[in-house]
DNA sequence: GTCAGGATTGTAACCGATTACAACAACTGC
DNA sequence: GCAGTTGTTGTAATCGGTTACAATCCTGAC
């Protein structure tokens, strides 16, 4: 079954079906019409990889994330996959697994798979791996750490001012001793995040407490250590905002093991918003930062740089504005009480 | 950059190049040495579309998964994604998202995309997409729903076995009113647990309550539904046992909203052990499934499905048998006490 | 020295599409 | 009635590999 038996059927050269298929105008309605029923009629559908040939076009995009297996990410995946078999295109996701050789093998199976553009969603991505992108002609779009002037669109979270409603919802709460769980200083977005809150502080007139900015690592064991040192103090804060959900889980989770309970004895707020935050004991309030939305964007770059009538378009920044959920772990600072 | 490039360089012709690349033994070491320092010379891969369209194989495998932010797959992607990419295979992953019209489309992209074979992880499939890939000649394995006589090999989960070593844990703590939470009636491997679970009570000789086997449908908001039902009984039982982890994390939810302690008032067990299950506060004694087994498995019985020296294989069907998890959700029953 | 036969290498057809270019038909205006 | 357009379709080269088959080179036996 191929696109000669689909001419032969309707009477037309494979040029013509094959015009058909793609939609090119150059074709008379009536013999699009017959060539569109023996296509029907047989059942068939196009060889991709004589297309992919043929054309030097793909209709596949890479998504390359450092790990499935961080919550983060199944969202935004399942996101971008859709938007893209909705336009006809496949998706290969690779993983990083935060390690500069794993993220150079996935770059090679891009470039192997001849992808139409790659979406990059972690910040392992050294200069040199970005220049064979480059030197391909792959349109690239990036999760914070793009450079539109160099040609690479990026999704620029406002972290600023996602921390910054974190901040705001602590402290209309009563609260001032506020701890803060930072992610790994080695990832981008963690460091933006620790920035951003001691930047809302520091605007609040609210003194910078050192003990009380804590390092973790993104995940819940590093919460909860994290928790462990900051139940240490002498002066204990009665809020905490961690860098993202896993690590607030972990902190309540440390809170819950020492007998304290969260909102009532401390305050926590999470950033993300995965999708098991709404249901936790008590569920947590968080700074939603849509993967739909990151999907939505990072699709469209791609999608729209890799248009031929028009020409290689200049690549674009997005924005995406944080939204703070409150749910029950956050609540009004209590009267001070002694066990 | 192609074939070609690299014949006249290590002035051999293409013939010889591609038997190098692709391992073939008519190649004389000397030739084939030759060969390799000139595609390393030229930093040279091979066009995988024009690969493919020659061969008729286009090294990638086809998962088909329900839904990747069911937290049971992302290990299991990630898993089959590590094998298939060691061994020089790429992965499309589909998302059936439970709808029939869904499916279809993934069958259809992986049909268009040519996969050289195809892990259904789901049980969504129906026979005439089924039949879709037999005709297509395209290597199949199912969790648990495959039929090797008809040529799908399959991987088939002990759950009585493990259902049973809950059941006996939980029995061997003292626990005689025993609730089970199971998942949606229209899921296979639902049906099989809750078959899995009457049949150990019975083995027992433990009276089964009907009132006690609820429905929920391995969700958070189902397991914590079908634990308000519990709670509402005359005869609460003492230990529950869930279809899944997020069933079990529902009902622990609901039973810390009603003020209970898990494990001291109940205790809960789940199954399938997802990732963040050993993270809760209890951690959750749980029933693992391996998600890595069942990825080795699938893409095992893929590959040598696969092998062309060998001619076609028989289906094979592969066992995996779930280990229980003992960890801090589960205690021995308390002395009755009246509140 | 010759020759059978295995090992190695080359030639060229083929996979199934896309697309530049040529060819042709129909229509326009003069 | 004819040249010039415009619109539609066909021809055939092309993409970059794989592989059947042919050709050549060696080797050792006789």
């Amino acid at each position: 079954m191929n696109i000669q038996a689909v001419a032969d059927r309707a009477r037309v050269s494979t040029a013509t079906v094959s015009r058909t298929i793609n939609g090119s105008n150059k074709v008379a309605p009536k013999t699009a019409e017959r060539v569109r029923r023996a296509i029907e009629a047989l059942g068939y559908y196009p060889n991709t990889n004589a297309r992919a040939l043929g054309s030097g076009r793909s209709r596949i995009y890479g998504l390359i994330i450092s790990d499935i297996t961080n919550p983060f990410f199944p969202e935004l995946v399942k996101s971008f996959e859709d938007m893209a078999v909705r336009n006809g295109y496949e998706v290969i996701v690779a993983n990083t697994g935060y390690s500069p050789e794993r993220t150079e093998i996935c770059v090679q199976r891009m470039l192997e798979r001849k992808v139409d553009g790659v979406a990059v969603m972690t910040s392992e991505m050294g200069a040199h791996l970005i220049d064979r992108f480059h030197r391909g002609q792959i349109p690239m779009v990036f999760l914070d750490t793009g450079d539109p002037a160099n040609g690479i669109s990026n999704i620029l979270v406002d972290y600023t001012a996602g921390v910054d409603d974190a901040v705001e919802h602590i402290v209309s709460l009563g609260h001032r001793h506020i701890a803060f769980i930072g992610g790994p200083m080695d990832l981008a977005s963690a460091r933006t995040r620790r920035q951003a809150l001691l930047a809302s502080l520091k605007r609040r007139g609210l003194t910078i407490n050192k003990a009380l900015i804590e390092v973790g690592n993104h995940r819940i064991d590093g919460g909860r250590a994290a928790m462990e040192r900051l139940l240490d103090l002498d002066e204990r804060p009665t809020a905490v905002i961690a860098s993202n959900d896993l690590t607030a889980i972990g902190a309540i989770g440390t809170l819950h093991r020492h007998g304290l309970r969260v909102p009532e004895d401390m305050s926590v707020v999470g950033f993300d918003d995965i999708e098991i935050s709404a249901f936790l004991h008590p569920a947590l309030t968080t700074v939603r930062l849509s993967r739909a939305a990151i999907a939505d964007h990072a699709f469209q770059a791609l999608h729209r740089a890799g248009r031929r009538e028009t020409g290689p378009q200049p690549a674009i920044e997005y924005r995406i504005r944080p939204e703070l959920i409150v749910r029950n772990s956050t609540a009004p600072l209590a009267v001070k009480r002694r066990p």
